[in-house]
DNA sequence: TTGTAAGGAGACCGATCTGTCTACCTGGTT
DNA sequence: AACCAGGTAGACAGATCGGTCTCCTTACAA
C-alpha cells in the first residue's frame, strides 16, 4: 500500500477508535496525518470508503495478534483459554501492538452504523466471524461433533463479547480473568 | 414531566436508538416531536442534557421491563433464567414495550462517547449497575456466600452482555436462547 | 532540459450542525 | 380589557462537515 495511503488509514483508525467515527472529520485526520486533502481523494472515493479500510486494516492487526497470541499455546483447550489470557492483556494494555483499550472497534462502528445493509455493519459482522473461525478451528481439535462444536464455540465468543463489552462499559477490567473459570468449566464437560 | 418536555425526551430517545446519537440532529427531533426550538432550549441546557434525559429515560423503561418479567417468575434461580428468555423476546421484537431491537441503547451510547469523564459514559455505566442489582437480589436468595454471590452475578452479567453483543453485530437472534443451558450449569453448581 | 505526475496547502462550496434571537400567537388570570 | 407566560415558527449566527478545485512545488523520467 502506498505510503500515504497507509498514514490516512493509521491516522483514520486511531482517531476513530479513540473518538468515535461521526466525531472526527476529515480535516482532523488530514492535519494528523501530514496528507493532503487532494491526495485523500485520489486514494479514496471518500469518508465511508476510509472507513472501511481503516475497519479492514484493524481486521487484520487483530486476527493476526489473536492468532499468534492463541498458537503460543498447545492446541486445542488451551489455545482457547490463551485467547482469555490475551484479552486480559489487551484489556490493562500490556499489548503494544493492539494498542489501548476502548473497547471493540467494531462494536463501536456497529453502533454508530446499525443498519443492516450498510456495507460498515458488514464488515464489523465479517471480522467477528474471522475471530469465530480462530476459535472454532481449536474447538475442532478435541470436539468432533459438528453440531457440538459450533456450539461451544458460538458459547465462547459470547462470553468474549460478553467481556469485551463488560470491561468497555462498566470498566471491569478483569472481566476477561472472571470468566475464565466459566471456561475451563465448559472445556472439562463431556463432549 | 411537562408535556413538551417529555415529547422530546421520547422522540429523542427513538432517533438515537436508531440512527446513533451523532447522527441524529437537534432540528430532525423538533420536527419530529412537533417542538419549537425555543422550547426545547427553555427546558435543556443543550443537547448533552437531552442525551442524559433520554438514558435516564431508557434507564427507566429497560429496568422496569426487566423487573417485570424476573418477578413473573418464583425468585431465585428461574427469576435468573426468565431474565434470559426476556432477553430473547427483546432479540426478536416481541416485547413492545422496549421497542425494536437495536442493541443495548447503553452501550452505543458509550460507543460514541468514550471518555470516562463524560457524564454520558458515567450515565451508561450507572444503568448497568442497575442491571446488576436486579440479577444479584435473586442470586442472594440462593448463594448465601456474598463473594461467590458478587462473582456468579458477575459471570451472568458478562453472558447477558455477550448475548446483547452478539444479537447485535452479528445478528445472531437466538444468542440469548444459546446461553440458557451454560446459565442452568452455573446455577446447577454447588453454592 | 523539459515534461509529467504526485502531492502539499488551502480557498471555496453547499449543506448541516448547535444554539440565539425576534416576532407572533394563544389561553388563562387579574 | 389588559397582561403575561409559554409556546410556535423560523431567521440567523458561527462553526464545522464532506468534498471539489486551483495553484504551486517537487521528483523523476524521457
Amino acid at each position: 500500500m502506498n505510503s500515504k495511503k497507509l498514514a490516512l488509514v493509521q491516522t483514520a483508525l486511531r482517531l476513530f477508535y479513540n473518538n468515535g467515527i461521526h466525531a472526527v472529520g476529515i480535516n482532523e485526520i488530514l492535519k494528523q496525518s501530514g496528507v493532503a486533502k487532494k491526495t485523500l481523494y485520489s486514494h479514496f472515493t471518500g469518508k465511508d470508503q476510509l472507513i472501511l479500510e481503516a475497519l479492514h486494516y484493524r481486521d487484520n492487526i487483530f486476527i493476526s495478534w489473536l492468532e499468534d497470541r492463541v498458537n503460543a499455546a498447545p492446541a486445542g483447550k488451551e489455545a482457547v483459554v490463551a485467547m482469555f489470557y490475551a484479552l486480559d492483556d489487551w484489556f490493562n494494555n500490556r499489548s503494544s501492538t493492539i494498542g489501548n483499550f476502548r473497547g471493540c472497534f467494531f462494536i463501536n462502528a456497529s453502533a454508530e452504523f446499525g443498519d443492516s445493509e450498510s456495507d460498515i455493519y458488514q464488515a464489523c459482522k465479517t471480522h467477528k466471524q474471522h475471530v469465530w473461525d480462530v476459535v472454532k478451528r481449536h474447538v475442532d481439535l478435541f470436539e468432533p461433533d459438528e453440531q457440538q462444536s459450533c456450539a461451544l464455540t458460538d458459547t465462547l465468543c459470547i462470553l468474549k463479547e460478553g467481556a469485551i463489552t463488560t470491561a468497555k462499559v462498566q470498566h471491569q477490567l478483569g472481566a476477561a480473568l472472571s470468566v475464565i473459570p466459566v471456561v475451563e468449566k465448559l472445556l472439562k464437560a463431556p463432549h
